[in-house]
DNA sequence: CCGGATCCGTTTCGATACTG
DNA sequence: CAGTATCGAAACGGATCCGG
């Protein structure tokens, strides 16, 4: 665990926006989370085989960040034992409006997503709500998982 | 101008994060854009001088992907005739809701910027009229500009 | 001077192989 | 399964040069 903090020393932030970029402005730490959010992703395995090819050695370390900055917990896996599970805490909950925007911006301007149009048309229509539900059914999670 | 498209073409996207993160997923280009919204900078010395110590070169291959992506446009400056004058499109503006929403997760989350407090309380009371007010100023810039 | 383009040393990324 | 080690490739950053 000799990763943490490298990159994020370089620039003296003096707004939200660099503050933010300065964790999340890659290519892989925003794909992540999402995949914590929308497809319910929550062990290493998952994100590997979720599509991207992400190699191993740059997952490991962006979950490792993840957790360094606050926004996600490692747990053990309630019965194998030798995995993790992955959880985003309220700090990475927070998101969720950053990638509900996201989203609706990429659906936009990018014609081939296979994404459902269900749930466009519903961040389309009430963004709010669309976010107000992942984020209550992600606390709930975290709640239960906090307990044991 | 042989750079465009280098990296958007490795990844076979399926969702509209992706997508979207193909484009943004980096470093300098988001806060290139943040200059263009919310501090109307719109000439190259001024993103240099823009506080972020981003390199030439890079300043240039980004403001050109940008222009390749149809995010923005570059135009002559009315009066100087040697130097040029980026503005974002309509798609660019698009973006806005995203930066939105990206400062007010760093301002809650990062103690210390130097964002006016008064902006992120209306971010935080109405973003969608922050958003609307935004766009609608930069919309009309664009428009004087298209004309010229 | 202004807006880049080019060169080059350094850092980071990413694919694969390997380990507990 | 969940990572580490290695190593080549790409990106970054600084400095310098150039055309207008």
């Amino acid at each position: 665990m000799k990763s943490a903090r490298r990159s994020s020393d370089c620039r003296r932030s003096s707004c939200p926006i660099a503050n933010a970029l300065d964790l999340l402005g890659d290519r892989w730490t925003l794909l992540i989370v999402r995949d914590l959010v929308f497809r319910g992703f929550r062990e290493f395995g998952q994100f590997l085989a979720g599509g991207e090819r992400i190699a191993t050695n740059i997952l490991a370390e962006r979950l490792d960040r993840l957790r360094c900055a606050g926004l996600a917990v490692r747990c053990d896996h309630p019965v194998d034992g030798k995995r993790y599970r992955y959880y985003l805490t309220e700090k990475g909950i927070d998101l969720i409006p950053v990638l509900v925007q996201l989203s609706l911006w990429g659906a936009k301007y990018t014609p081939d997503h296979a994404a459902p149009e269900k749930v466009l048309r519903e961040m389309r229509a009430d963004p709010d709500r669309v976010v107000a539900g992942l984020r209550a059914s992600l606390l709930k999670e975290l709640g239960v998982v906090r307990k044991s």
